[in-house]
DNA sequence: AAATACCTATACTATACGGTATAGTATCGG
DNA sequence: CCGATACTATACCGTATAGTATAGGTATTT
């Protein structure tokens, strides 16, 4: 017998997907169950049912709890990620530019995934500190980046001039998600549709651009 | 609410008194507790030894873990809600007024303790949905009616008419607490100084008065 | 077909926790 | 000073949980 095992990239690696697919099933089992409970209330068994996978499978692709954890946040601030960087909107006009990236934000900020994800970050950053980076640079950094770029090359606006370009980004985005971010995490309001959206929307850029 | 007993308030209710210092040391112990390690991560015994009391005296004076539980986020509720109500701000010009509002915000908003509360809230609003409602009113809904009726009686102003009183709160109100709320909820930016908070208030008021 | 790697199901260990019981001590009111 | 009440310290019970061990089953690879 050969001990050492040749990696075999050509060979018809129908494990490897099928491995990948129990990856995605534990992870999605443990999505439910870690955002429904919390780290502290979710218990192994429970994510190993919810996952339809015995609950060695578990530790065969996560050395432990926290690392399942861990493995989770990062597969979801990923998967944030992977949303559309920056439509083209170097052709429209300023308020439609700013209403977009409203728009974008809105959609994933108040979706219930992204809210229990948000919720659990909060609940779980005193015991995993190196959580708030990751989350916070896997959303709303990127996004703030992105608009303050945007602004930095259309500084020409006679609204947008004279200020400094992450700031003016972030004061916008504030604008944007609103109080209505908050109750939505607090439970108090239920999630509010497209057009509630885009009156969200559309106050915001009212608001930033000063457009009486 | 006693049945039995007639209220005494001539007798020299000491015991009275030294019952409310244990109930405030328990409340203190669970603060310190449960707003480190949330309300799984807590346990009883960690609580009543950082009270400096035994485990009984805890269930003598809360029926169960969830009773504490509730009982301390309600206690830090209405420690909020006794902060002095509107300063008097009556005489003042409109952007010396909006900036004593967001001043005060600011500074209970961003403070270690406030912060704990509300990532401690957010955590277990899912097991305990009522926190929620308790929450908003005796934070953030106080400041917005308050802001509000302030607006209201100011619309004379050029750059406060036109807009919904409420609406126009929470927007102010969202300017001025900004990303930095955010980051500091996740950990990864240090506590601001005062000269912080004052950067923050005077961007809030100008961007939210357009002024240039 | 045999070898191998992966998976399931279940039982188990060790521990931690919520909550209770008990027995003795301090404190208070009259 | 006495009786009642509150408190402490500690042991305890039942249960739940993270993680392990084991025994057997199934598909993939060679």
């Amino acid at each position: 017998m050969e001990t050492a095992s040749q990696k075999l990239p050509a060979s018809p690696g129908r494990r490897r997907r099928n491995a990948e697919r129990k990856r995605d099933a534990i992870l999605d089992g443990a999505r439910e169950v870690f955002m429904t409970y919390g780290f502290g209330g979710a218990s192994m068994d429970a994510i190993a049912e919810a996952a339809g996978v015995s609950k060695m499978t578990l530790y065969r692709y996560f050395d432990s709890k926290e690392a399942l954890f861990a493995g989770l946040i990062g597969a979801l601030c990923e998967a944030i990620l992977e949303t559309d960087p920056a439509a083209p909107l170097d052709g429209l006009p300023v308020e439609d530019a700013l209403a977009a990236f409203a728009r974008r934000l809105l959609r994933t900020v108040y979706a219930p995934g992204t809210l229990a994800l948000h919720r659990t970050v909060l609940a779980e950053v005193a015991r995993f500190p190196e959580l708030g980076r990751l989350f916070y640079e896997s959303g709303p950094e990127r996004n703030i980046a992105a608009l303050a770029d945007y602004l930095a090359s259309h500084a020409g606006h006679p609204a947008l001039a004279g200020s400094d370009p992450r700031k003016a980004a972030e004061e916008f985005f504030e604008l944007a998600r609103g109080y209505t971010h908050l109750r939505l995490l607090l439970g108090i309001e239920p999630p509010p549709g497209d057009a509630e959206i885009e009156a969200q929307v559309r106050r915001a850029v009212r608001r930033f651009l000063r457009l009486g």
